[in-house]
DNA sequence: CGTATTTGACCGGCGC
DNA sequence: GCGCCGGTCAAATACG
């Protein structure tokens, strides 16, 4: 009875992250000092992967990239000034957990912003005639949240609110591709997941039915953290980052090639883990969003004022 | 039949 | 304390 919602709930309550978060410290919430004794070899490369992971917000060079792609367009919610750009620095936006984006859809089509998301609500807003829906990221450690709302003054328009971080990425999927030679460049990954490996490799659909199995292997990522003692140098496992994988896209991934209007292989992929399926013209059903030549992507009020009064 | 979605109940924060 | 409201839960239902 309620068992699938009680194993929800325990992987991906508070409890679990910061389980995680206290055993199992990223890389990226460690020190700058540490993450240099800890990866002598860090540079641009692994700074650069490791950074992107840690947030899937929209990165400075995105927001730039909305700015000029934005501005041809007729009506965007808020013109920001260039010369307000370079105050954003990425230790900024990294910070941000929270943020909106308003998504204009102008096509029949369905837009999917990269993840695969689980709807676990939907609530009429007062003095709004659109419901609000309540997506939770399926990957049972990732604590990453999003509502969708349609515009009340402009019915393409979608407001999008993001919250919190995709922690899978930086766990579970720094797998590396077996059938590469291993470069000198290294980043470390956790045994737990070098143990995950040697059950066999995954691909996609493999890593999502994983995160959706059965409970038994369900509470491992946390059972692990829980068990494990301080990080040990020498029993680390070391994979090449350019060898490391996703199992989906990073928002900021699909974000700027969709603000290209060029449909990239990558955005092409993970539109199919939606289930398009359940969109109606009537009510919203924004799991499925997808990427089309024929809208545009602005930065909402919301979110300049969110960065803006951030203090750093 | 397993999975995803729907939807009313429930909960907690907040203002009065 | 009470009611409102946004957010979450979870049983029922729909769907493929």
């Amino acid at each position: 009875m309620a068992e699938k919602g009680s194993q929800w709930t325990r992987r991906c309550g508070n409890d679990a992250v910061e389980d995680i978060f206290v055993n199992e410290p990223p890389l990226f919430f460690l020190s700058q000092e540490q993450h240099h004794r800890l990866m002598p070899y860090e540079d641009s490369i692994t700074n650069k992967f490791v950074t992107s992971t840690l947030y899937s917000g929209p990165r400075i060079q995105d927001i730039a990239n909305a700015l000029v792609l934005v501005e041809p367009l007729s009506h965007p919610v808020r013109e920001i000034s260039k010369s307000t750009v370079p105050r954003l620095e990425r230790s900024t936006l990294n910070k941000v957990d929270k943020y909106t984006l308003k998504v204009k859809n102008n096509s029949n089509g369905m837009c999917d912003d990269g993840y695969k998301w689980r709807k676990y609500g939907q609530k009429s807003i007062k003095n709004s005639p659109n419901p609000r829906s309540y997506y939770k990221c399926t990957n049972p450690i990732c604590n990453a949240k999003k509502q969708v709302e349609r515009s009340i003054d402009e019915p393409n328009t979608y407001i999008i609110t993001y919250e919190g971080f995709h922690f899978h990425y930086t766990y579970p999927f720094f797998l590396p591709d077996k059938t590469h030679q291993w470069p000198n460049k290294k980043t470390k990954i956790h045994k737990y997941y070098a143990q995950e490996m040697n059950n066999g490799s995954q691909t996609q659909e493999e890593s999502k039915e994983a995160q959706l199995g059965e409970p038994a292997n369900q509470n491992q990522p946390v059972h692990k953290a829980q068990e494990n003692t301080p990080v040990n140098l020498e029993d680390e496992l070391f994979f090449p980052v350019d060898q490391c994988r996703r199992q989906q896209g990073l928002l900021e991934d699909v974000v700027a090639p969709a603000m290209k209007n060029i449909p990239t292989k990558d955005s092409v992929l993970t539109a199919s883990w939606s289930s398009l399926s359940s969109y109606t013209s009537s009510s919203l059903s924004p799991s499925s969003l997808c990427w089309s030549p024929n809208f545009d992507i602005v930065l909402s009020d919301e979110i300049l004022e969110l960065i803006g009064s951030r203090k750093f």
